[in-house]
DNA sequence: TGTAACCACTTGCGCAATGCAAGTGCTCGC
DNA sequence: GCGAGCACTTGCATTGCGCAAGTGGTTACA
């Protein structure tokens, strides 16, 4: 995603940032996998992205305000990879990507379960989820509710049922 | 956006098919701004789209069913391209990047006047210009509402207004 | 009836991004 | 001290993007 400055119409600003085929799988490993290195992002990834594609989007996520980097005080050479108020914001932006996927394109069913759980929670799940994010990655104070363990227990639970 | 096939996550499959620096940018213009045939897209794009590209992304969203294609029954050689109702159903989607752009980048002032008024009227208005743009395109009755035209009242009148 | 403009693309070519595989240099555990 | 782990980087081939020019049919007008 160059600054290529092509327009001032936000949609396109959104893209100019956005728009790739990456980046926004990056956010959501860290934002709904709770992925928090480069390590746990490469070794994890579901759609296998290339370890030097990896390196490039935290970059460029970290350099346009998405994410932040920070040194693990545990182990000296792990950095930890944090949303910031402007990639949690985009909760709900990822949410309508689920949905729209989930309904027009042919999704693996356990994969669907969060979409699902998230379409259907409408708004007040979302924002109680940014709320979560805050904290996990804002440090701001612990919510009641677990989203991120509703949708975690939910997707665990699927993946048991296709494993019988 | 070539079907890569990298996993069955939703969100996946929708940057499969949409996560490109284009491909949106081409359903908004013809969303929003109403373009219907190749020339209207090229001549009237407000980033400057390459022929080959508007040529290339046509063919792709046609292909995988976001867009038709018909000759015009005026003109024998312009083609009327229309939405589908998959990507009718961007609406929701296109409104939260709107929003997020007008929050996240520095958008001009103009064009960020749609935007402030598709995220004001919320779900509410977006169902309803789902329903003209199923008017438009898909031979659906005319809605009483005219959002499109409510819309593009707005954005003349900050184009007046900076003209001024 | 000729001709100029219009229309929907296509082609050629240089450059940038992507993707794979391998490598680098530091650190931690033992 | 030494192998495994960690966060990247490098080289290279393939693919996609973007500009400019071209193509072949159609319409409007003199």
């Amino acid at each position: 995603m160059p600054q290529t400055g092509r327009s001032g119409c936000p949609i396109n600003l959104t893209l100019e940032q956005l728009g790739d085929r990456w980046s926004l799988i990056v956010i959501r490993d860290i934002m709904f996998g709770n992925r928090r290195s480069y390590g746990e992002l490469l070794a994890q990834s579901e759609e296998g992205i290339a370890s030097n594609i990896l390196a490039d989007r935290l970059k460029r996520l970290t350099a346009c305000g998405l994410l932040t980097r920070r040194p693990d005080p545990e182990h000296r050479q792990k950095r930890i990879y944090s949303l910031t108020e402007a990639a949690i914001q985009l909760v709900p932006l990822l949410a309508h990507m689920a949905a729209w996927g989930r309904r027009h394109a042919r999704p693996s069913k356990e994969l669907s379960v969060r979409a699902e759980l998230l379409e259907k929670g409408g708004p007040a799940l979302w924002n109680a989820f940014m709320d979560e994010l805050r904290h996990l990655h804002l440090g701001a104070p612990r919510p009641a509710r677990s989203v991120f363990g509703e949708l975690q227990a939910a997707y665990e639970k699927a993946l048991a049922r296709r494993a019988r």
